[in-house]
RNA sequence: GCCCCGUUCGUCUAGCGGCCUAGGACGCCACCCUCUCAAGGUGGUAGCACGGGUUCAAAUCCCGUACGGGGUACCA
């Protein structure tokens, strides 16, 4: 019952955009670091978008972020009538009015009056009559300022004579969002509004119709510094990946996605980036958020990335892996894939990884039938420049022949005893890793090779080995 | 045009008048480890936009300038 109230107050377009995601995270953090509630409200005011494809669009990446709401989803649209009231309530006090004037009418009012462009109240005294295409605009008070207090920026002050008559109903009979949100957040007894800096633009607005409909005490407002591309502009879906589902899509954990959005215009005090959820929850604080627009880093998020991914335990990774080691377009025939095998070898990629989806191109070979081509930049550096390469294959095959293959130390001490052997006869480093990795992987590099052979087993890797030396020849 | 906001290493940030010859992280570079690739370790690189004030003392406060961004819709 108690504490502050704040709500993540998405626009339905389709997909959740990595801005959105990190003005909802902060709502939570604030929410949670507060013993407050979070609501979801979903801000479809623009009529009909509201399909549960579209609902869907916000509430899963939120879920998958793990930032979970106490209240809703609750929907604008459902609440048009409140807001209409509110319209009404206005116009019948004298504080709104319709217009009905278009948007060239409007300039060509301008012109005539050689005025700059905007709205000047054309319509105040017009007395227009309400009906179809008729608009209610707001009676903005000439004189005077609105200040924001802004928990982030400080005290923002608004001239009224820069705050023309603005629209709060359309020509539908629609009610615009600024009415809604000071409707609804008024209702919802919402206590914090925490939003991007480009709504800082509105806020003015919203509390002058605040005031307007005797709702009382305003709530606190927080603009959040906008997430920027690296050409410094607000990120959009045109040029930049925003949307949410599509990180989701690439291999990034929801925990170190989160983690990441929650360090673009904070940061603890301590200096420590990376750390559990309950950390930041603990250290987070409005007053500590930064007033500079952030880039969104696609490098340090990786960096993030592996770092959880090295943290995870190895069965917790492959669990997090398997839709792209079991995925349809997996190099490797989907059926081969062995759980058991990935387990074994789990640490060995998650230590080379930066994201999941990057997981099946370390283990392809151990799931491949036979190895179809070679990486010819390695061919070339382990074979053709290699020191007696044939010999070495052979000698290889030859030393583990007998191997049962169960131990990988041992196997590990096979093939480099061979290497060693091969340098001492012929008085000069031979080395036997490498033309062993290609013969049996197709590349120069990747994970430790042992382990890996003790699950291809011997059949399989003197059948490599010797389809190699072939291809020597 | 008008209104609003912002400016600490390339990037994300710590800093909230003396502890700062500005700290951490990412990136980058070098070295160590290493018969692959990584991981790891060590070290390095680089910044308070500029100009005026205020103060014994300013990255920190105030004012300008420059630059950047946001808004200016019957989108939110």
């Amino acid at each position: 019952m108690s504490g502050p109230r704040v709500r993540f107050a998405p626009a339905p377009t389709g997909f959740l955009h990595v801005g959105s995601a990190r003005s909802a995270l902060f709502n939570w953090l604030f929410a949670r670091h507060t013993g407050g509630t979070f609501v979801l409200r979903v801000e479809d005011t623009d009529e009909a978008k509201t399909s549960q494809e579209f609902v869907d669009a916000i509430t899963e990446p939120l879920s998958w972020l793990g930032l979970d709401w106490d209240e809703g989803p609750l929907f604008q649209s459902e609440r048009r009538e409140r807001h209409v009231d509110a319209v009404d309530r206005l116009v019948a006090e004298g504080k709104a009015y319709f217009c009905d004037l278009t948007r060239d009418e409007i300039e060509a009012r301008c012109e005539e009056a050689g005025l700059p462009a905007g709205y000047h109240g054309f319509s105040r005294d017009r007395d227009v009559v309400d009906g179809p295409g008729v608009v209610v605009r707001f009676r903005a008070p000439d004189e005077g300022s609105t200040v924001v207090d802004d928990v982030i920026r400080g005290r923002v002050e608004v001239a009224h004579e820069t705050i023309e008559d603005f629209v709060i109903r359309r020509g539908d009979g629609s009610p615009v969002f600024l009415i809604a949100n000071a409707v609804d957040d008024h209702e919802m007894g919402i206590t914090h509004v925490i939003r991007g800096e480009d709504l800082l633009n509105t806020t003015p607005k919203v509390l002058l119709l605040w005031d307007a409909l005797g709702f009382g005490e305003p709530p606190t407002y927080a603009h959040l510094p906008l997430l920027v591309n690296e050409q410094r502009k607000k990120l959009s879906k045109r040029r930049d990946d925003v949307a949410l589902a599509d990180y989701v899509a690439r291999g990034y954990l929801p925990e170190a996605m989160r983690n990441a959005l929650a360090l673009l215009g904070w940061g603890p005090d301590d200096e420590v980036e990376i750390r559990p959820i309950e950390e930041i929850i603990e250290r987070f604080t409005l007053e500590s958020v930064n007033k500079a627009p952030a880039f969104f880093d696609p490098k340090k998020l990786d960096h993030i990335n592996a770092e959880y991914i090295k943290a995870m335990t190895p069965m917790a990774f492959i669990e997090a892996a398997e839709p792209w080691l079991t995925a349809d377009d997996a190099p490797y025939p989907v059926a081969n894939y062995d759980r058991i095998v990935a387990l074994a070898l789990a640490e060995d990629v998650q230590q080379r990884v930066v994201t999941l989806a990057e997981a099946p191109a370390w283990l392809d070979w151990l799931f491949v039938d036979a190895i179809e081509e070679y990486d010819e930049k390695s061919w070339a550096k382990a074979i053709v420049k290699g020191t007696v390469p044939g010999r070495v294959l052979d000698d290889i095959a030859a030393a583990l022949a007998d191997d049962d293959f169960t131990d990988r130390d041992r196997l590990e001490s096979v093939v480099m005893g061979v290497g060693t052997a091969l340098s001492e006869e012929l008085d000069t480093r031979v080395m036997s890793q490498a033309p062993l990795r290609i013969a049996l992987t197709g590349r120069g590099a990747g994970i430790p090779l042992w382990e890996a052979m003790t699950h291809l087993g011997r059949d399989v890797c003197l059948e490599r080995i010797a389809a190699a030396g072939a291809r020597i020849d």
